[in-house]
DNA sequence: CTTAGGG
DNA sequence: CCCTAAG
């Protein structure tokens, strides 16, 4: 299988963030892929999923730098650290019986040859955490050292953590394989001659059992990153340091900031002896101690805790034949580990993970029952976790599908916000649209779905861009109606793409005719009507939802209680916009007549749908025209 | 889905 | 224009 890797720099947070993915099936002909999420590191050594946006970003990288691993079967839950900066988790994906562990350690090795040098080096040095990260640590350092000198560090010897690798038979690893067999097997990680087979190996027994990291200083913690990470740092940030290590011992980015204790690439809790026991016991009979990861955003493939668990205890036999508490490869044998999640901040984490996916999974339309999914899923013992502290909470992932792969990415409310998506297949096939009007070329129709669901476009990548030399409606043709037109195309062309950033709709200026419409509309059904106006009113400017109409109408209103007494007053219509269409006076008048009827009328201004006097008066003051 | 409002 | 909260 493929790997490909890419990463880039994120200015706003000096941070790395990286995105790999991989899935070629062809090379196994299984249905096997691999899923790693990205996610970023925040300045405190945090780890967020990255969002939809972040993927993008990096999207383009995955083609300029590929490297080629050894095939890796599947870890259930594999991570690499790339750098300082970021970290993939890979995630239990599709099912599958076959589930092996790879060597860790030979993909990073290779990876680092690859990136590690061009990057991550200088990310270590250069983006050490923030200043002011650090003046916290500092503070917080004390804490943790009193904590953790209440903490019992035991067994430091009886558990080895070499991350070196872990059973599998993959091919390519054999070479590595045999190393951390051998040392794994003989208790080889206490002789150092044995972890030293490479001049550069690092200290792994410093990793052994009970690890807590308070204790340690800053010299043993770079070292430990180094045994985790199979590479050096020279961050002094205690606090940096040990976020870090513990992610990377229990492959989850949700660790408390301060006082915790990992054994077996646990986090233990200083409060969690039960769930050491526990873990002990399991370690012994050969159940690695892993907890359940939780994918909730999967409403296909969402596995339940149980799959975990089963899939776990199946395949311990086989990936843990080595020590049963030598969690070998740190990630790879963290597979099962928590992953927590935090709840997405409503508004912009939608906004942003909403832009590019082609949303194949519209299932996912029931974020209100995530919660309750994810409670279901949660795994007892996930539940100390979840009082250690801010990062406790929970961060749901989706998978979904992102340039022919599969990624995790930070679930979201994916509720559409515009109209439903069939409009939108419709419209790439063929056009039966309901235009009301609809008697108009194809292409117009194409047009006209486009803009109908102008809203939508932006959320589909690749919009069949037609070109279309149609003229809209003959009606918009009232000198702006090129410029209507222009738009139209435009929108309709410059969305092929996948939209970076968050893609706004096109904006289309609101033409003359489009204004008198709208003042007619009101005048008409009454302000308020929106519906009912952009219906009967804009059927063919089918651009122009309803919220557009009561925004312009708000618009309107404003300009009428400026530019009007301003025009009045000053005598001078002062060059205000140039470039914005003015508006004539005559509509503006009829927009303030309508606006004081409508709002003076008693609150419900009776929308004189029968043609009553309001219509005719407000009709007559305008323009005769309409 | 619509409206109303705030941004 | 966008985004939400309410119906």
């Amino acid at each position: 299988m493929k790997f490909d890797l890419s990463m880039e720099m994120d200015d706003s947070h000096g941070t790395m963030v990286n995105k790999s993915e991989e899935n070629d099936f062809e090379k196994k002909g299984t249905s096997d892929p691999v899923v790693y999420q990205l996610v970023r590191v925040e300045g405190d050594g945090t780890l967020v999923p990255a969002t939809e946006d972040d993927v993008l970003q990096f999207e383009h990288f995955l083609h300029n730098e590929k490297v080629d691993l050894p095939p890796i079967e599947d870890a259930d839950h594999v991570e690499e650290f790339f750098n300082n900066d970021c970290m993939l988790l890979k995630k239990p994906d599709l099912e599958d019986g076959s589930s092996k562990l790879e060597t860790v350690e030979a993909h990073t090795q290779k990876l680092g040859a690859n990136l590690e040098e061009n990057i991550l080096q200088s990310l270590d040095d250069s983006l050490s955490p923030p200043s002011d990260f650090r003046i916290h640590s500092q503070h917080s350092d004390k804490l943790l050292t009193e904590q953790g000198a209440n903490v019992t560090r035991q067994d430091n010897a009886s558990t080895e953590t070499t991350k070196s690798t872990v059973l599998n038979d993959s091919c390519c690893a054999e070479k590595y394989k045999a190393d951390a067999c051998s040392r794994s097997v003989c208790d080889t990680s206490t002789d150092p001659s044995v972890s030293g087979v490479n001049s550069s190996m690092p200290d792994f027994s410093i990793l052994r059992g009970e690890v807590c990291l308070d204790d340690l200083t800053i010299r043993e913690l770079q070292e430990a990153f180094r045994a985790t990470f199979g590479r050096q740092t020279n961050v002094k940030d205690k606090i940096w340091l040990k976020r870090r290590i513990t992610m990377g011992l229990t492959n989850s980015y949700d660790v408390p900031s301060s006082g915790c204790v990992v054994k077996d690439y646990k986090i233990v809790g200083k409060d969690a002896k039960n769930d050491m026991s526990d873990m002990d016991e399991r370690a012994k009979t050969g159940l690695r101690a892993t907890s359940v990861v939780i994918y909730p955003g999967n409403e296909g493939d969402s596995p339940s805790s149980s799959y975990y668990q089963s899939e776990d205890q199946e395949d311990s036999s086989k990936r843990v034949p080595i020590h049963n508490d030598e969690p070998q490869g740190n990630l790879l044998g963290e597979q099962c580990t928590d992953k927590r999640t935090r709840k997405p901040t409503k508004r912009y984490i939608e906004e942003l993970s909403d832009i590019e996916t082609h949303d194949s999974t519209v299932k996912n339309s029931s974020p209100a029952k995530r919660p309750a999914h994810d409670e279901l899923l949660m795994n007892p013992r996930v539940a100390p976790f979840n009082e250690t502290g801010s990062l406790g909470t929970i961060y749901p992932t989706r998978k979904d599908t992102f340039g022919g792969f599969s990624v995790h990415v930070p679930y979201v409310s994916r509720m559409r916000r515009g109209r439903p998506r069939k409009d939108f297949i419709s419209f790439a096939d063929k056009g039966p649209s309901v235009e009301p009007k609809g008697i108009q070329p194809s292409v117009e129709m194409i047009l006209v779905k486009d803009g109908d669901k102008g809203n939508h476009l932006r959320k589909v990548p690749e919009v069949p861009l037609k070109v279309s030399s149609e003229n809209e409606h003959a009606e918009a043709v009232d000198g702006k109606g090129v410029r209507n037109l222009q738009a139209k195309v435009c929108s309709a062309v410059s969305k092929p793409k996948i939209k970076h950033g968050l893609t706004r709709k096109h904006h289309r200026a609101w033409t003359l005719s489009e204004v008198v419409k709208l003042v007619d509309g009101v005048a008409r059904y009454g302000a308020g009507k929106w519906s009912e106006i952009r219906k009967l009113s804009f059927a063919s400017y089918s651009y122009r939802t309803s919220v557009d109409l009561k925004d312009k109408w708000r618009n309107l209103i404003r300009a009428t209680q400026t530019q009007l007494p301003a025009q009045k007053d000053g005598a001078c219509p002062r060059k205000t916009n140039p470039s914005i269409i003015p508006i004539p006076p005559s509509i503006l008048l009829r927009v303030k007549e309508l606006h004081e009827l409508q709002s003076q009328g008693g609150g419900f201004t009776a929308p004189v749908k029968f043609s009553g006097q309001d219509g005719k008066v407000l009709q007559g003051k305008g323009s005769g025209f309409l």
